[in-house]
DNA sequence: GCTGAGACTTGCTTTTTGCAAGTTAATTGC
DNA sequence: GCAATTAACTTGCAAAAAGCAAGTCTCAGC
């Protein structure tokens, strides 16, 4: 099957097929915090709907950004983790996280929160 | 008010509220490139449907992202800019379009279309 | 005055989101 | 040893957003 129809050629149009919404880069933001399993990732502030975490996990498996590895069966229960493909989506957090900082007012990182 | 209601304060969430979706960044990206009147945006290559478009142009001009200069009245038309704050978008780009080049199969940056 | 282009706007159908509730299978408390 | 709880999903449905086509408005050229 030739994917699902892409919009151009543009790395950055395509980028934004798996990329572009408000959910799945928080996903990978828990990820590169640490956190691998399905309750972490709900249990973050911005509340992500159950259904919609568990489609974004699996895009993000099917798109091998994640993996995930079954740590027990019955029931069966996984702990997901960033690929080499998933870590390098490290600048672009970080360029999201430094842009959101200082541009929008009210915004604290992680660092900041700790440190109060 | 108390802008609409944010997930967070995480930085990233807070970005993502603004960027996060199929088509913002795209229309950031031609501004980029150049571009500045609505036939240019609404010609390139993803074809965005109109209607957002013109949605997506009001949202960037609120946000304070990009700004519109009126060149002829009767009809109204504007020509738009990115603001500064627009402008100190380009890391996010240049990371989106970094990634995706590398990561998706068969994408290509304007100057590679360009040599061909 | 007729045709066409540019920049939107409107209406409507389809898809995605967001919320609540339900399911399944351990695990813990008593 | 049995009810209550927890973890990880799944399902159903209403509301919002996306996507498509068509319409409007104004001016420019012929």
């Amino acid at each position: 099957m030739p994917a699902k129809s892409r919009r151009s050629v543009c790395p950055v149009a395509c980028a934004l097929d798996l990329l572009g919404d408000r959910w799945t880069l928080l996903v990978v933001r828990d990820l590169f915090w640490g956190k691998s399993r399905y309750g972490e990732f709900a249990a973050s502030p911005e509340k992500i709907p159950t259904n919609l975490l568990a489609d974004r996990l699996a895009r993000l498996e099917a798109a091998g950004i994640v993996d995930s590895e079954r740590y027990q069966d019955h029931p069966p229960r996984h702990a997901y983790r960033l690929t080499k493909r998933g870590r390098e989506l490290g600048p672009i957090l970080r360029a999201l996280a430094g842009w959101g900082r200082r541009h929008i007012a009210g915004t604290r990182t992680r660092d900041e929160v700790a440190a109060a």
